[in-house]
DNA sequence: CTGAAAGCGCTAACAC
DNA sequence: GTGTTAGCGCTTTCAG
């Protein structure tokens, strides 16, 4: 039943060669007959060789796998990057580990662990939100394992890595600059959570972009997400449109939020944009479909991926050669998508 | 800056003791002293010592990595079966290795060569669409590598392995019933391509529910999706609201193509449900918030992830020790979201 | 052009 | 309780 599995020990006895040769053959070296190679290669085929990456990576100290560290597999973003993430790394010969935090830090560095008993050859890292302590992140370093932060960075302490993000700040800046030229004036801000950093930069883009266009900041016009739920933005919704002065726009922090203020506001009978225009940020496929299209700002996902697995293995490359490496940290453009429901001119 | 690894013969030689006896008191052997136990544990720990799985693979002939091939990682449905693999891999001790063949049958074979590889101790697999040439997962077999299949599953030439689905024909048939038993009478059908056994099942399943009402089968309202997109969705809405004798609900093979039929309808000012009932098959989340929100089939996604990989572990545990094993195919329960695109109560 | 031999870090008989 | 030894499968000097 249980077939031992093929050795070049099996290959060079059948061919009463050496293993050196063997391994030789196989891997396409310059002063090998080629009669050799052909037979090995042959013969390989024949009998389902398959090397073992484990004793080779023993043996050269390399495992050929990247380690990937990420909050939520179950996100469309999250999904996508990873889906940059193989498409890269499967090109270039490694293999991917995913790892899932769930958002726990303990999970999270006991993840980081066990890539490091994994010997991955670089890690590709979320951090999940309560995260403020990288110690486990400082071991890869340590052991002169590059790691490439992407999305959720951290927000101090760490220079001596690259980093790729999103710009939340522009985005948030170019979206409500659109809702400002479409005659908004009561723009409320549903944002995210205080310690997260890209809530944060939307934050920040968000109240610039009034600043610039000499529109006051009303903090009751600002709601801050803990769930960051449908149910948070219709709750939301909710308060900003029974204000005093209520809103006539909403920028959400996320797609998820504004489609619960969206369906608040239809439900409620108020007309969309006319008497409320909505906007919310990551641009999920959903948001094109609904009534009306949501306008969001676009986020490069697997873009993210791509660009981050490349600069992890140039780094990995320039590590094991030898040759100086500077870190760098990519932002990327997003791109405002204007649907229906911020857009009045049809 | 590069700091070598510390390994166990490090920790033999600064405490005076052999490795054999190092890497029992790391492993908590009962026959080591308590106390030399907490010298090393505590060695260890203070020079961060991290076990090199791959040199223990080596040795012990297993990765503790478990291999997982999935046509497309960006969808809800394969990255919740992820999440569920992930989950319980994890207890187990076991990492995960992802790989994705874009339903290109050749990505699936040479990912199922780098697993081989990559000696995984197991492999979870959902075929890509035109595979239906199993060599390469019949090497695993031959290599000892216990192998579940999941969602997409050989339709034949496989009985030598465990089998995880989901009950597309009683999915498919309650959904019909519900149109029927809501007064629908000419149901038109969207089904997938003829090939997957899931399209194929749903469309049994949709076949059986109209027999066993006494409502007569009419090919006009059969269409067979070839993109299983949006796009499809609407198209084949307006032919079936076209015909002389016109379609009074739809059931489609999956929520993309029923969205698709659904703003279709909506925007040609047809009356949902009234006019036209739509139900759908996967649950999206998106599904729920739309206007009107879409009757459809939940898929119980993480569970199956749970469940293969719970079948595959215990297979594997069962061919190291060398106990009988029983090939099995658990049938996972649909659940039918009945919602206001096919329910005229309100 | 090819072979011999050493060793990557760990585990598991087998000794004592 | 602990040490000795061999070896997992591969790569890589160093010889020839």
């Amino acid at each position: 039943m249980h077939k031992r599995q093929i050795t070049l020990a099996d290959l060079a006895k059948e061919l009463g060669i050496s293993t050196a040769t063997v391994s030789r053959a196989l891997k396409d070296y310059p002063d090998i007959s080629v009669e050799t190679k052909q037979k090995v290669i042959a013969l390989a085929e024949k009998l389902h060789y398959r090397p073992n990456t484990l004793a080779a990576g023993l043996r050269k100290r390399e495992s050929k796998i990247i380690g990937v560290i990420i909050p939520d597999i179950v996100s469309h973003f999250f999904s996508s990057v990873i889906n940059g993430i193989m498409e890269i790394a499967y090109q270039e010969g490694y293999r991917v580990m995913v790892c899932q935090s769930n958002e726990s830090f303990e999970k999270e560095v006991a993840d980081a662990q066990a890539l490091l008993a994994s010997r991955v050859d670089g890690v590709l890292v979320s951090i999940a939100h309560q995260t403020d302590d990288f110690d486990h992140f400082h071991e890869f370093a340590d052991m002169g394992v590059p790691v490439v932060f992407f999305d959720k960075i951290p927000l101090k302490d760490f220079d001596e890595a690259s980093k790729v993000v999103v710009d939340d700040f522009m985005g948030a800046y170019n979206t409500v600059e659109h809702l400002i030229l479409q005659g908004c004036r009561r723009i409320a801000h549903f944002r995210g959570p205080v310690i997260a950093y890209t809530s944060l930069n939307r934050f920040e883009g968000y109240k610039k972009a009034l600043q610039d266009y000499g529109i006051p900041y009303d903090e009751l016009l600002v709601l801050a997400c803990e769930t960051i739920s449908m149910e948070e933005g219709r709750q939301f919704c909710k308060t900003v449109l029974s204000l005093p002065q209520p809103a006539d726009a909403i920028f959400a922090v996320t797609d998820m939020v504004a489609l619960g203020a969206l369906v608040e506001a239809r439900d409620s009978g108020k007309k969309i944009p006319e008497d409320i225009a909505i906007a919310g940020f990551s641009d999920w496929q959903v948001s094109s479909i609904i009534d009306p299209p949501l306008t969001s700002v676009a986020q490069p996902s697997k873009e993210m991926g791509q660009i981050a697995t490349r600069l992890l293995l140039r780094e990995i490359n320039a590590f094991k050669n030898n040759i100086p490496f500077a870190f760098e940290t990519v932002v990327l453009k997003t791109e405002l998508r204007i649907r229906d429901s911020s857009s009045l001119k049809k």
